[in-house]
RNA sequence: GCGCCUAUAGCUCAAUCGGAUAGAGCAACGGCCUUCUAAGCCGUAGGUUGCAGGUUCGAGUCCUGCUGGGCGCGCCA
């Protein structure tokens, strides 16, 4: 699909959001949100004793406790209410919990600390999460707070001149996973390419080609200055003379196989590349809806457009034989040309267009994951947008930014050079590392951070390698679960859900306890476009699940007891797999 | 020089809108396999969260100033 069709975006079918009443219903009996609303009761008593003025309305936390000795939730409420009612915290705390209407989930409260209140869950309330995951199933963690609202997501959005390199793997893992955050999250995503099949370098690309084609060597004296000068040239000049057909997003071209004709070498260069990254791309697992170009800006008068308006609401001049834009008006540190001497647009200009654009296409929301080395386009781009004055709204649209990825074999670091043609493509991890490591090691680490991607420890078969750690535990329980139908012990939802209350180990309640922050974790990386976040907990899911494996003996002669317990390790079962796949990873059931 | 990002255990990284005693993995040391997968678990050790101030009940988190690192600062993209 292209760009040319005005009734954008078609979006494929991907994941169904269940927007039934059931799923409402089972994240109701989520213990933070029954505590939630009894501190909300409490609260109310206290402003009708007139404690607290009727006008506060604090927005307190109930947060999972890092400390077991704290309980299982503990409330901030208490140290909120201090100062607009004039009382200590503790004396509120004490208030509150006086005036909190008594429920069979909490077994204990307590006042701690400089005026946390603590809750301390009863077994049986805390294993309701068990039945919760298994009825929700994949839609666990999912919620309708999107709702039903567009995003557009670009990311790659790499030039076809060559393979993909780590970086753009990085910004591919990145965008991938927040479309999949946001899907979950009840938005409408669209996966967006933007990329440039026209420049001066495409047109160095075909001239590299050409070289090729004709026999030379990146060694001879011939060949073009600045000339691409990786094998895949090569490739490319190989395939063009063989006459091949290549299809590719919206790109589909015979090969002229004539060595003279520069424009049908550079049609089949970029649709080759294209459809090599695509390759590439659907190997890791990332798939877009819309392929734009931006040749395609002004071949249908969007750059021109886009420049008439902003001349015509004033915000540009003549200079030095160029056509400057004031984005000095709008926080940028100095003015930006738009076109330059020769005639020519800056690359900005077509980037404000395309995002002029994606505004007309209804898109409220947009995120753009990039390169951090391209952070200078950020002012220059919502400057641009606010100049044109359309009603978008500062700051618009979103950027997630990634800083670079340095890559290291045998301790040495490997120089990433386009040009050079040696440096380590995202398909070279794919094939040495594999792609769940390879999608795991990319997303799992803040955006903002630099990422040194080792070859040599992302390869190895090891337990250095957190994504084999998760995964591990989902293969455990399957395991477990094998185990139980061999033995003629099969797994029993009725009965389990009758003794749910057995699970009152240590391990099995932060095993539980884990289990219900889900939801909170998926929106919290949802809304601050924090993949990492996902990964983080997954980790800390998988140790709590190998503890509990190891301290507790699930295959039990008990029948009550040994159900309850599978229960529990299928509810982790399905956290996990709905977790690894908000990352793209997948989940074996043996390893 | 200016702008953006960053600095947390020896190493790689976490840390839920500002919450309690800053957590994992690797590396080190000591334990656990006639029992559901030891790619695992348990324990020990490891910290003035770069430095100095500020904001408040409370700061790794917010603000200011330093210092170190990365990226950018073109009529390139």
């Amino acid at each position: 699909m292209t760009n040319d069709d005005p009734s954008l975006p078609h979006r494929r079918p991907r994941r169904i959001v269940d927007h039934s009443p059931g799923r409402q219903d089972t994240a109701r009996i989520l213990m933070k949100d029954t505590i939630t609303s009894l501190l909300d009761q409490a609260l109310a008593t206290l402003k009708q004793q007139g404690i607290v003025p009727d006008d506060v309305h604090p927005t307190f936390k109930v947060e999972a406790t890092r400390d077991k000795a704290h309980g299982d939730y503990a409330s901030n409420l208490a140290m909120l209410l201090a100062k607009p009612s004039r009382r200590k915290p503790r004396e509120l705390a004490e208030a509150l919990i006086e005036a909190l209407p008594t429920s069979a989930a909490v077994e204990k409260v307590e006042i701690a600390g400089p005026g946390f209140i603590n809750f301390f869950a009863a077994t049986d309330a805390v294993a309701q999460i068990v039945p919760t995951v298994l009825d929700a199933g994949d839609s666990f963690g999912r919620s309708l707070a999107g709702a039903g609202e567009k995003v557009q997501v670009e990311f790659v959005s790499a030039n076809p001149t060559g393979p993909l390199h780590v970086g753009h793997g990085r910004g591919a893992a990145i965008g991938d996973c927040l479309c999949r955050l946001l899907e979950a999250t009840g938005f409408e995503v669209t996966r967006e390419f933007y990329y440039n099949d026209a420049g001066a370098q495409i047109t160095n690309l075909a001239l590299s080609v050409q070289a090729r084609i004709k026999g030379l060597t990146p060694e001879d004296d011939a060949w073009p200055e600045d000339g691409y000068r990786g094998d895949y040239i090569r490739d490319i000049a190989e395939s063009y003379l063989a006459g091949d057909t290549v299809d590719a997003d919206d790109q589909h071209v015979t090969a002229a196989a004539d060595p003279e004709d520069r424009e049908a070498i550079r049609r089949f260069a970029v649709a080759y590349l294209r459809r090599e990254q695509d390759l590439d791309l659907k190997a890791f697992g990332v798939e877009f809806d819309v392929y734009f170009l931006e040749s395609s800006l002004y071949r249908d008068g969007k750059v021109e457009e886009t420049v008439q308006r902003l001349v015509d609401r004033g915000h540009a001049y003549e200079e030095d034989g160029a056509l400057w834009l004031r984005t000095t008006d709008f926080g940028d540190d100095k003015d930006r040309v738009m076109r330059k001497r020769d005639g020519d647009y800056t690359y900005f200009v077509p980037d404000v267009a395309y995002h002029l654009d994606k505004w007309q296409r209804g898109f409220a929301r947009v995120v753009d994951e990039q390169g951090a080395d391209h952070h200078s386009t950020v002012t220059r781009v919502r400057a641009g947008l606010q100049a044109l004055e359309v009603g978008i709204p500062e700051g618009w649209p979103d950027y997630v930014l990634h800083q670079m990825v340095l890559v290291t074999r045998s301790g040495v670091e490997v120089k990433l050079s386009k040009r050079a043609g040696s440096y380590v493509t995202l398909r070279d991890l794919i094939d040495e590392v594999g792609r769940d490591a390879t999608r795991y090691f990319l997303a799992a680490r803040r955006a903002d951070s630099q990422l040194t991607f080792d070859i040599d420890l992302a390869r190895s078969r090891s337990n250095d390698n957190p994504v084999y750690y998760i995964q591990y535990a989902h293969a455990r329980v399957c395991s477990v679960m094998r185990k139980a139908d061999v033995d003629g012990r099969p797994f029993d939802l009725e009965l389990a859900r009758q003794h749910l209350a057995l699970l009152e180990e240590e391990q099995e309640k932060a095993l539980m306890n884990r289990l219900a922050r889900f939801p909170e974790v998926v929106a919290h990386a949802a809304a601050s476009r924090e993949p990492q976040q996902i990964a983080q907990y997954l980790q800390e899911l998988a140790a709590d699940f190998h503890t509990c494996y190891n301290a507790v003996k699930v295959m039990v002669d008990d029948d009550a007891l040994r159900n309850a317990r599978l229960a529990l390790g299928l509810a982790t079962r399905q956290v996990i797999r709905n977790g690894l796949d908000l990352l793209g990873v997948g989940a074996p059931e043996e390893m």
